[in-house]
RNA sequence: CGGGGAUUGGCGCAAUUGGCUAGCGCGCACGGUUUGGGACCGUGAGGCUGCAGGUUCGAAUCCUGUAUCCCCGACCA
């Protein structure tokens, strides 16, 4: 390709709006365009990128035995209404109504379109265990973007799925598909932890989460200083600790408390003790409008997912100041008993404090000296806040948790029975008997590896491509344009490497200056940069410089071919 | 979904107590001088100031509505 040919010009300046270095370079080396919020075009030089990272997700996936095809973007809304997630991923679906009035959702994930296909084509044992797989644009509504294209409403995802006769088996296909992934990630020069992580509206039991380590991730992992544990926020345990176990236990007294006193913070101000001292209730409501009290200590936050998981609900949302008024309450006023008609939950961590303030706060008093399990009890006692830095790890009880922020790339989850079960996808057993399929579900982001490579390789002046997914072998530049033999000489050499299927960018331009071409090499960020120049011929070949370093070689022109396949390996 | 900010040539920005022909840098086109780390001179093209109303002699500037983008919050009662 010829530089002055490329769709798509570097520029100088970066708009204000991108924090992450990979979005930067992105936009200014000319590999995406944002078209509006959360939605990108992807320009030739990132279309080669984002094609080459998908050619190698599909290989090593295809080393164990997936099987490549094609479901479609669109989807009908009758499949996403068997499996319940219709309404339970309300908020990430676009629903929309075609002409002849069929109701269709931009597909945000495609368990339901694969297990449609299963169960119409697997029927026996025999046609099992199956591993299928598709790379497809997927649309996930009301997801605020973030980070050019870490977070995009439309992104394009590997997902893959397995389908065995049991439990046993599904483990296997799922060490199979992590397998693949740990070698993508190998190929594409990324460092991915595996963590366990929460399964959210997905389903099944067992999901683990890929997580590139980065402070500019918006994921939360927590990892022990001690043992291997590594989970994410979501799904993180760790072990309660005493607080204040050897204090006394004192008389039980409602006393005089000023009207402002309503959130922690006031607590903390009006009584100048600790957070953890205080009892906090967060109010929810779930599918069906029940009120869920959660209470737990004023030091800790609630956990959606874990609460949800305890409660056994679909899904549950923050109640509205109006909810608390229909209760017969208001913000900050919430009792941590007595409330008609509600769920009652509290967190483990309740019974590692005594003596706590609050619990039933009215204008002008509370309680205190408030011990769980003398005052007040509740039938459900769970795990439901989050884990926090420093935390007692749950798995070796002796090293702390300590917070990491990072960029998930890839999850893998282990779907179970639940969308065989829903759908009714089932095989005949070697006795004749129908059986439920296992399922797993496998993601990678794609589009999302674009910037995440981008993110982990880059330095000052630009992204430094792995050479796996760099979106040309070579970046040759020309200097001294006006000698028409300098020129030619450029020019057969890139048509001679293109002709050994290398490939170039080629900058021919005249009329622009030696480090303006450098600046766009290294924006760019190709692997091997070659110039031809007056110098160069006169120092007898072509220099050779690799984007990663400062050196200059000074290479014959007979030896580059050889050089450049044994950098690439081809 | 809630709160805040923004929207001015392709890109990045200026100009608002309402007032001259809406400026600047980058980029682009043409001519010339340059050519090893984002060169310079000259000339030029490119705008109904997001959109729709309103106030006014006069609106980029004030008011109303609306669209889009960005940031924060997604809870602690």
């Amino acid at each position: 390709m010829r530089y002055s040919n490329l769709f798509g010009k570097t520029k100088k300046e970066t708009a204000k709006q991108a924090k992450l270095k990979s979005h930067q370079f992105l936009l200014r080396a000319g590999f995406i365009n944002q078209t509006a919020a959360g939605l990108y075009s992807f320009l030739p030089l990132g279309f080669k990128v984002l094609s080459k990272i998908d050619a190698i997700v599909k290989q090593e996936l295809a080393k164990e035995n997936v099987q490549h095809l094609l479901m479609p973007y669109v989807s009908p809304a009758s499949l996403w209404q068997e499996t319940g997630r219709y309404d339970k991923m309300d908020s990430v679906l676009a629903k929309f109504t075609s002409k002849r009035g069929q109701d269709l959702v931009l597909s945000p994930t495609h368990e339901e379109i694969i297990t449609d296909l299963v169960r119409k084509y697997v029927q026996s044992y025999k046609d099992l265990p199956l591993i299928l797989n598709h790379n497809q644009l997927k649309f996930r509504d009301e997801i605020r973007a973030f980070g050019g294209l870490v977070r995009t409403r439309e992104f394009l995802m590997q997902d893959a799925y397995t389908f065995d006769t049991s439990a046993k088996g599904l483990s296997k296909s799922f060490d199979a598909v992590v397998r693949a992934y740990k070698n993508i990630f190998k190929q594409l020069e990324i460092e991915a932890v595996e963590i366990e992580a929460d399964s959210g509206t997905m389903g099944g039991s067992d999901s683990h989460e890929f997580v590139i380590i980065a402070n500019v991730g918006e994921d939360l992992v927590l990892q022990c200083s001690d043992c291997n544990y590594k989970a994410n926020v979501e799904k993180a345990e760790f072990e309660r600790e005493k607080i204040n176990l050897d204090e006394k236990i004192e008389v039980f007294k409602i006393i005089d408390q000023p009207e402002w006193v309503c959130t922690m913070q006031d607590n903390v101000k009006h009584y100048r003790k600790p957070l953890w001292r205080y009892l906090k209730n967060v109010v929810y409501k779930d599918q069906d409008e029940n009120i869920i009290i959660a209470s737990i200590r004023g030091d800790q936050e609630v956990n959606e997912a874990k609460l949800m998981q305890a409660t056994g609900v679909q899904s549950i949302e923050p109640a509205t100041d109006n909810d608390l008024k229909n209760m017969g309450t208001r913000p900050g006023w919430v009792h941590s008993w007595g409330h008609k008609n509600v769920i009652y939950i509290g967190d483990y961590g309740l019974k590692m404090v005594r003596n706590f303030i609050g619990g039933q706060k009215e204008k002008d008093t509370d309680s205190v000296n408030v011990n769980y399990g003398r005052d007040f009890e509740y039938k459900l006692l769970a795990d439901i806040v989050n884990a926090k830095e420093n935390d007692l790890c749950a798995k070796c009880k002796k090293g702390k948790l300590k917070e990491k922020r990072g960029i998930e790339i890839a999850h893998a989850f282990k779907l179970g029975t639940c969308y065989s079960n829903s759908m009714n996808a089932k095989y005949l057993d070697k006795n004749g008997k129908l059986q439920l399929i296992h399922m797993g579900s496998y993601g990678f982001g794609v589009s999302r590896a674009v910037a995440v490579v981008a993110e982990v390789h880059n330095d000052d002046n630009g992204i430094v491509w792995p050479k796996t997914v760099t979106p040309y072998h070579v970046h040759l530049i020309v200097l001294d344009t006006s000698d028409g033999k300098i020129f030619k000489q450029a020019q057969k050499l890139y048509e001679d490497l293109k002709s050994q299927n290398i490939d170039v960018l080629f900058d021919e331009r005249k009329d622009v200056s030696a480090g303006s071409k450098f600046a766009d090499a290294d924006l760019i960020g190709i692997p091997i940069r070659l110039v031809v120049s007056k110098k160069s011929l006169k120092n007898g070949g072509i220099e050779f410089k690799l984007r990663n370093s400062g050196k200059i070689e000074i290479i014959k022109i007979s030896e580059l071919e050889k050089r450049i396949k044994d950098f690439y390996k081809i």
